[in-house]
DNA sequence: TATAATGATACCATATCTGTATCATTTGTC
DNA sequence: GACAAATGATACAGATATGGTATCATTATA
């Protein structure tokens, strides 16, 4: 079972790029090099995420794509969303009239309680978070052989 | 996104089908007719059971599978297991060496939170406690239209 | 021996995932 | 204006997973 599937780990990383450093307009060719993502898929990937508003892109010689949005109203949750659907982890269970609970399907409770708590989880993410370099645990690692 | 497949959940029924009431040996074609589920795909889900040791089955003329394990022994997170390989719901994020955060990950770090909290509330729900019929919480509701 | 059951196994249809390929459009530079 | 560099739109394709079918062998009972 994967939780994050390629497309969406590969928006991530390229919303990481483009928000990181002090870049306005990134080409996708730059990401490419940069993020060793194939470059026909990179650019769906992107263009899904300007039509979506979280980037805007400029045409043309000196073009790409910046961000249209700060990296702290974008959460991982949208980010699923958008690529994996909306989420509905059971769904099955009460689908089939044949199912002996019902309404009343205890099993279908547990799954949706973890439902929740996964999606409030994913909720508190934001691209924000990912671009600290691993500033809040001061000291963890002595040697930052990047 | 789904959480439990059909396989997983025909198995789910089908064991709670066998274990609740006072049948030993329940034939493939009973629960068909009752569970109303595809017959060569049940009995493909019946057989892996029996593999696992979860299930044990007798041939020939009033044959069919029983319980080789009790109820309170099944764990949900098992038969998804089982059914839909084990878990790991990242992965994805440190396969590509070019994840600009590699070990330090914090995306991954909370991923694998998430899927310990997961794990661990699937690992507390038992093919008992889907028996139960709606006992635990006395008085929930008044009218049983059953 | 006929029948009712499971065991084993191969196959198949569909959807999803992970891309690829192609052409059109826009924009900047010469 | 011509050319090149970028994105926009869209259709196609291969691999894998999901959900299900089909067939034949084996076992047990009457």
């Amino acid at each position: 079972m994967k939780l994050i599937t390629r497309d969406t780990d590969y928006a991530i990383r390229a919303l990481c790029y483009i928000m990181k450093g002090g870049h306005k307009v990134v080409s996708s060719a730059e990401m490419v090099s940069k993020l060793h993502i194939p470059r026909p898929f990179l650019r769906k990937i992107l263009q899904v995420l300007n039509k979506k508003g979280i980037l805007g892109s400029t045409k043309g010689l000196g073009g790409g794509f910046e961000a249209s949005v700060p990296p702290d109203r974008i959460f991982l949750v949208d980010l699923m969303e958008i690529f994996q659907g909306p989420f509905s982890l059971n769904e099955c269970l009460l689908r089939n009239l044949a199912c002996p609970h019902k309404k009343n399907c205890s099993l279908k409770k547990k799954i949706d309680a973890i439902e929740q708590y996964v999606i409030s989880q994913l909720r508190s993410i934001r691209i924000a978070d990912l671009l600290k370099k691993r500033g809040s645990r001061r000291g963890k690692k002595k040697n930052n052989q990047n």
